[in-house]
DNA sequence: TTCATAAATTCATACATAGGCATATCTCCT
DNA sequence: AGGAGATATGCCTATGTATGAATTTATGAA
């Protein structure tokens, strides 16, 4: 029941719904998801630690940098809830719209995306 | 992605998850509702509002006395949530309690309920 | 090794939202 | 009209979201 809530409540915040559908199909560093959500940089380390403590996505560090992806637990709980927000959003509009997003995102590299983010996007 | 929302955000407090295994085999009475999670009517009629707008549940006026029980509805979204709640939570120790609790209270009529919480359940 | 820099996280804080209760209001029955 | 159950309102407290500043961690240069 615990660790249900704990999944619930993860996914009770859009940002975070948006940032676990974007990481379905591949992996993304921080900053890629900071440029994806809009969000300041601790905003979003905080949503990410969220979706980790529920065991949703998992981290990984190369370097200075950190990437996240989805979990791979086989934990039942954690697989459900992960295919029930999929199958829910798969076609939603909002997220195709996303993907979108991501494609462009994707596409600079991550030293130019970074470096972007203190030129106030200039 | 609204609808979805207002559905995580209806599942992301632990009160209204029991409520909604509660009704998953049987309708409930609100005060029988009042009774099982122990908290103030007003509280309660707030919580099922909001399972209500997420329209997981539904309401059924009978009389004086207001029954709620698991939506009928055959939206997807819908059926989904409520499917990847119960499958989660089905052997969910908490819950297995509650049903203990609910067999209680099933027992009491409702209008013995009823009257025991102004005599401050005495 | 030491220092400087960059990315990410943690901390401190402001603001908004949500849960809880008491009381007022509404609806329905008699 | 009177009385009962249920809901709406107003208030308080707690939790959650967002940000900038400080801290941590890792890289690369001196």
């Amino acid at each position: 029941m615990y660790e249900f809530m704990n999944i619930t409540r993860a996914l009770s915040d859009e940002n975070r719904i948006r940032a676990l559908m974007a990481l379905r199909k591949r992996e993304l560093c921080v900053c890629q998801i900071i440029e994806f959500l809009g969000l300041a940089p601790s905003t979003v380390s905080k949503h990410m630690s969220i979706l980790r403590q529920a065991r949703l996505i998992e981290g990984r560090k190369e370097g200075v940098w950190m990437h996240y992806s989805l979990s791979s637990s086989r934990r039942p709980e954690v697989r459900k809830a992960i295919n029930w927000v999929i199958a829910s959003l798969e076609n939603d509009e909002k997220i195709i719209k996303d993907e979108k997003l991501l494609s462009k995102i994707m596409k600079c590299n991550l030293e130019d995306l970074c470096r972007r983010k203190k030129n106030k996007r200039g």
